[in-house]
RNA sequence: GGGAGCUUAGCUCAGUUGGUUCAGAGCGUCUGCCUUACAAGCAGAGGGUCGGGGGUUCGACUCCCUCAGCUCCCACCA
């Protein structure tokens, strides 16, 4: 049949991902033989593919298509998170831009809007991922949200909760305001920030509340938070502020009279080493308070606004008030000067707002013991993480980490499963039923409308620390020593987990402690951190910054196949990932190659009476030792997770060896036939390249692999077995490669010299060339006679060396004598040069008695090499010069 | 402030226990080719004192020290 001249990817790739999915080849299910799993790291349920996904995503697919071609039952299970922040901020938006308040709706009608949401955008990136070519076991799709997988989080709670892990309590958090909810630590992100710092004057109070002429100064950013002031703080120390001991002072603007206190935190030689503590509005002052009993004074409402308690300026916006107090303060004569300050301000990594410090009361679960199990699993090797560089990462985090806050104030999500009895007094179950039964122990007249639950959801990392057990078994999680089911037992662990190592804390430690905990195992065995993909100028992709292509726009453009191998050759672990178009372009291009290759091969006719050329039988025996040769390279850059080096070499083996050296060896003349054992060998190394390419190129391997031969419905390359190395003949390659330096060298001859490679030259040998690989040199250099020689004469022309063999091409009439013979003695001056460099060490005692025995053999055959090629080439000068 | 990492060709990066003619790859560049598989291609060529300095060693891109530059992570200096 006739193939056009170019692949077209759109067509053939929805054709095979249907047949995949009709034939259900992604679908595993227990059986006797080893399993190789991988979960998703599942994207945000209303996400979106971008092209940190196409890096993850391939990487997962390459990984799994390999095992399962190497015979595992391959088992990769994709879902998506509910992600309840991103998800509850998209829903709030949504419903505003309806005109709809969120504060306006109760939690099941919000609840209903969400779900709606879900319905209709949620898996929108599945979809897109089936684009990509991703063979994910597509009946095993879970959502974090699902009922048991639900089920299994409220359960995981209560467990730890009944474990003593769990507790409540007024913590200092990190509020968003925008989002309204507290976040964890490692959901804010510190930035430089430009501000400004208010240098304010607080009058010495006469002891009734009213100001003297004396004042003191205070350094502030945040002149918003002053009416919360329970103290102004110095270091005892401080000779300069020995007169305030004792002293009360006012705040500004209230007249409100706080006492002066001393605190060895205040850093005397910062600002002007007077500290106002404000300890609802500031971590280290609510240290400072808890140790001197100040007051509480909490002014800032859950949407950032002051409240009454702030006295002034109730309602504002803490900006507006920043803004507006500062004329306030100006007016009122307490504003001694403004100063330009750069400082670190945490933010919202969700919803990017400004970080507000605040008490609340929040769920907390102890990491202490966790974290110990989880460094070890890492410490141990039993997990390993690559590059290993992220051990040290790893480990620094675990040993400092802090109780993880749990709960967020939001309604999309896992609500947590306290119950609180009129007395305020709480229980916690999975279920209402078992909570009401819970709580008439405590109180037998208790009915369920007594019983209110906790108006919080749990955190989403909550849920999806268990993703690697619940997509498998939904019971075993909350219940350690329950039995897993058929799949969780067969599954578990999995073997790599492929992701971002900005989610190593949020994700993958805890995924690990939860494993420890429920499994008393590791969830995975191998975690491969990719790197973040960066645009070709090393800036983070962004919406902002429109430097984000569209995955979609570029598989349509370059086909999915492209677009995999543009991703996969600039990939390496733990780097970050410069990506540029071009790249995809060089995937789209080697899809062209194979394909055109392929057109090639397709279109020979066997001539059952031709012959076995020689150069093909070189061929054919070459190409089979380096195919096992590469193989063996393959195998070991897939062991040690080099991705882009394993495709590396499979690319070089197709383009160079099979395209360039393969192809044009065996190829006939044109309207010739080919003979049958040649053309048996080039399909069957054809079909192991399709073999070896498909983990990175699923698409168009099918298509050609399909069209190679008749294939029966349900037969498919991708559940092939790959092709093993075998020994191979390393010296035979070797002068193969010699062959293929004459060739490389007569062509460079050709080019410089102007002349056409039809025109057939001949050839000079001196020394022993590996007869074997000659024909190589004819047919690909064009040589038509094959001259051994002891000496070139005095026949004018061309010579090079190839290792330690002299050729020469003679051009009667083409060659500038001149310029030959300064081109050889340039070379004999190298030449002795190296050879000193050799002798140099070879006389060098402490060399020869250190040196391990094989490096000094090398450097006697270096020796022995360099001294032949000067003798030739003191013979070939003497010879031109005596002409 | 603490920790980790990086610096090799114009660009992006390999370089495994220090030793094969080891200074590499891909892309880009330059030159010549529309040669009946492929111009999304073919053939050929050029390009780096391995960030600077010092040290260990018979031998250093590789190990140690130091300086410079960059990146990331962690951290409450108001």
């Amino acid at each position: 049949m006739e193939l056009p001249a170019k692949y077209n990817p759109a067509e053939t790739e929805d054709k095979w991902y249907a047949y995949w999915l009709k034939n259900k080849f992604f679908h595993s299910e227990p059986d006797e033989r080893e399993p190789y799993t991988i979960v998703i790291p599942p994207p945000n349920v209303t996400g979106i593919l971008h092209m940190g996904h196409v890096l993850n995503n391939t990487l997962n697919d390459v990984l799994v298509r390999k095992a399962r071609m190497d015979g595992k039952n391959a088992c990769w299970v994709p879902g998506t998170d509910h992600a309840s922040i991103a998800t509850e901020s998209k829903v709030v938006a949504k419903l505003k831009a309806e005109g709809i308040d969120k504060e306006s709706l109760t939690r099941e009608e919000f609840l209903k809007y969400a779900w709606e949401w879900k319905e209709k955008h949620g898996g929108i990136i599945l979809n897109q991922l089936r684009k990509l070519g991703a063979s994910c076991d597509w009946d095993r799709t879970k959502f974090t949200m699902d009922p048991d997988l639900s089920e299994a989080v409220i359960n995981t709670f209560v467990y730890f909760y009944k474990k003593g892990y769990i507790y409540r309590g007024i913590r200092m958090v990190n509020w968003d305001p925008v989002g309204h909810t507290a976040v964890s630590d490692e959901e804010v992100i510190h930035r430089d920030t430009v501000s400004k710092f208010y240098h304010l004057r607080y009058f010495i109070s006469d002891g009734e509340g009213h100001p003297t002429d004396k004042y003191i100064i205070i350094a502030t950013t945040r002149p918003e938070t002053i009416m919360a002031d329970a103290a102004v703080c110095i270091n005892p120390e401080d000779e300069r502020y020995h007169w305030l001991k004792g002293k009360k002072v006012l705040i500004p603007l209230i007249n409100k009279e706080i006492p002066i206190i001393e605190d060895s935190y205040v850093e005397m030689g910062f600002g002007t080493g007077c500290l106002k503590v404000t300890p609802a509005h500031d971590v280290n002052d609510y240290e400072i308070g808890q140790r001197h009993n100040l007051p509480v004074i909490d002014i800032i409402d859950d949407h950032g606004r002051l409240n009454e308690k702030a006295r002034i300026l109730v309602g504002e916006d803490r900006f507006e008030a920043r803004k507006k107090i500062e004329t306030m303060l100006a007016e009122a004569g307490n504003l001694e000067k403004v100063e330009d300050y750069t400082s670190p301000v945490g933010y919202s990594e969700r919803t990017n707002a400004v970080i507000e410090p605040r008490l609340s009361m929040q769920w907390f679960l102890k990491m202490d013991a966790l974290a110990k199990d989880a460094l070890e699993s890492v410490e141990s090797g039993k997990v390993r993480l690559i590059p290993d560089k992220y051990r040290n990462t790893y480990r620094h985090w675990m040993e400092n980490v802090r109780d993880w806050c749990i709960s967020r104030q939001l309604w999309w999500g896992q609500r947590i499963p306290a119950y609180y009895l009129p007395d305020g007094r709480y229980v916690v179950e999975a279920t209402p039923e078992a909570a009401l039964e819970a709580a008439r122990s405590i109180n037998p007249d208790l009915t369920a409308a007594d019983l209110r639950q906790d108006e919080d959801v749990l955190d989403t990392w909550f849920s999806s620390w268990l993703w690697p057990i619940s997509v498998f078994d939904t019971h075993k999680a909350g219940h350690p020593d329950a039995e897993p089911d058929r799949d969780l037992a067969y599954y578990y662990p999995t073997n790599d987990l492929v992701t971002g190592p900005d989610i190593l804390f949020f994700w993958v430690a805890r995924m690990i402690m939860a494993g420890n905990e429920f499994m008393h195992d590791v969830p995975f065995r191998n975690v491969y951190l990719t790197g973040i993909v960066r645009d070709k100028l090393g800036r983070k992709m962004s919406k902002t910054l429109g430097n984000s292509p569209d995955p979609l726009e570029l598989i349509a453009k370059y086909g999915a196949d492209g677009v995999r191998l543009g991703m996969l050759l600039c990939t390496s672990a733990g780097n970050d990932i410069l990506f540029d178009e071009s790249q995809v372009e060089q995937g789209r291009n080697f899809c062209n190659k194979i394909w055109n290759a392929y057109r090639l091969v397709s279109g020979w006719n066997v001539d059952a009476a031709a012959r076995h050329p020689e150069a093909a039988s070189v061929a054919v025996r070459w190409f089979g030792n380096k195919l096992n040769a590469v193989l063996a390279d393959v195998e070991d850059h897939y062991s040690k997770f080099r991705i882009s080096d394993a495709l590396m070499a499979v690319y070089k083996l197709f383009w160079d060896d099979f395209c360039s050296w393969y192809l044009e060896l065996v190829k006939p003349a044109y309207g010739a036939g080919i003979d049958a054992s040649t053309y048996e060998a080039t399909k069957g190394f054809f079909d192991s390249l399709l073999k070896m390419i498909h983990p990175f190129m699923p698409f168009i391997t099918e298509e050609l692999w399909q069209n190679m031969e008749e294939r029966k419905d349900g037969e498919t390359i991708m559940l092939q077995r790959m092709p093993v190395s075998a020994p191979c003949d390393r010296a035979f390659i070797s002068d193969f490669e010699m062959a293929c330096e004459a060739v490389v060298a007569v062509r460079s001859i050709r080019q410089q010299k102007g002349l056409s490679p039809r025109d057939a030259l001949s050839l000079k040998v001196k020394g022993d060339f590996p007869q074997e690989v000659m024909p190589v040199v004819t047919r690909l250099a064009n040589i038509s006679s094959v001259e051994k020689v002891d000496s070139f004469g005095d026949a004018a022309g061309v010579s090079f060396m190839v290792r330690t063999i002299e050729m020469s091409v003679p051009l009667t009439g083409l060659v500038d004598a001149g310029e030959e013979l300064a081109k050889m003695e340039a070379a004999l001056d190298y030449q002795e040069k190296f050879l000193a460099s050799v002798r140099k060490k070879l006389t060098n005692e402490k060399f020869v008695a250190n040196a391990p025995e094989q490096v000094v053999a090398n450097e006697r055959k270096k020796e022995a090499d360099s001294l032949s090629k000067i003798e030739s080439l003191k013979a070939a000068i003497a010879a031109m010069k005596g002409k």
